[in-house]
DNA sequence: GCTAGCATGTAAACGGTTACATGATTAG
DNA sequence: CTAATCATGTAACCGTTTACATGCTAGC
């Protein structure tokens, strides 16, 4: 199974927070990203249709006088199984890209269990030390002294600082995981 | 004008350093972005195809015995001007987002003229500076005590520290930049 | 009455992914 | 001889962008 790309996860996971109809989406959608890149109708409205076509949302218009052919879109069953699947058992390319592990990461507190969370942010953080990452070619780091550009060192050093700083916040955030108490989401 | 996205202005890149085959491409494109998504033989091939029928570069069999089908690809004066317009006056979308702005960067020496990087440096750093950015909401600064998700606390932590990191090597940039001497690079 | 914002949609063009296909050269 | 690597391409599918289209509601 494992349908679409981003989009479709960020749908299904603020629907599972609770109903909406699909402006509120937008909104929600573009403030994620930053405001830029505002996410298109072209994209979102398409999108919502895939996912009620496979069942995942239901889309029902919104009586009491309110407003313009307004929808309410609510998450299904299949949709929240699908969600708490794609949450947990993300493919390596989820965990890899730092876009596409922030979208989960923005959901990740809706899937139970802390070893289960922590599971995930162990699979990234196992990506960032792994030896095949931003900062190693064949095999070896990139030695900074390699690299005579002064812009590909600037980007060098930028994204070490922010390997460094995720790193950093993982095993943070582990740690809190592993004795219990002041968690927030749901208990093992 | 301004054609395609981030790969062909990567492409136009490269082929502005030296003539080289689209395997060579390959493996240099794939390097950049960590290996990961490795570009794929469909999206390089016609993207190679579109810069020709552009006129933005040219192939060549290459003779002299050697391997099988080889081309060499060699960038036009078209070609190498349409580079120098895309890296010197940026989209805004360009610098907004960091791995459009990275592949930017990879190739800012080879846009003549100190005060002209110096430009698109400027520009990205007032866009991080901007009350619009990730970090801000409504008008205003996200507060990290307002979000009380303990994953997007961290996805705030981790593009505060990335973004300082950008910014401090930004200005360090500029500033050497504007005392002429030591630099790469061409001079004003 | 009009403009701005809310709200939803469609269609063409574009470009990327995946999978498939082909063939030459080099190393074991 | 056979596998790995070099090297180039095509085609179906998918999702996004861009542009267009529509109509309601609220405030001036």
């Amino acid at each position: 199974m494992a349908s679409g790309g981003d989009l479709s996860l960020t749908i299904l996971g603020f629907l599972n927070e609770r109903p909406m109809h699909g402006y509120e989406l937008k909104a929600r959608l573009s403030a994620l990203t930053g405001h830029l890149r505002p996410i298109s109708d072209g994209a979102l409205y398409p999108a919502i249709s895939r996912l009620e076509g496979k069942g995942l949302l239901e889309r029902h218009e919104e009586e009491g006088s309110a407003a313009a052919r307004r929808q309410v879109l609510t998450i299904t069953p299949q949709g929240r199984k699908e969600l708490l699947e794609r949450l947990g058992d993300p493919a390596d390319l989820d965990i890899s890209d730092q876009t596409r592990f922030f979208a989960l990461l923005t959901f990740l507190s809706a899937l139970p269990g802390r070893q289960a969370q922590a599971e995930v942010l162990r699979r990234r953080l196992a990506f960032l030390e792994a030896p095949a990452s931003f900062f190693h070619a064949g095999g070896r780091p990139v030695k900074m002294k390699d690299e005579p550009d002064p812009y590909r060192r600037g980007m060098l050093e930028i994204a070490r600082a922010s390997s460094r700083a995720e790193r950093e916040w993982l095993n943070r955030r582990l740690a809190e995981l592993d004795q219990p108490g002041d968690g927030d989401a749901a208990a093992p």
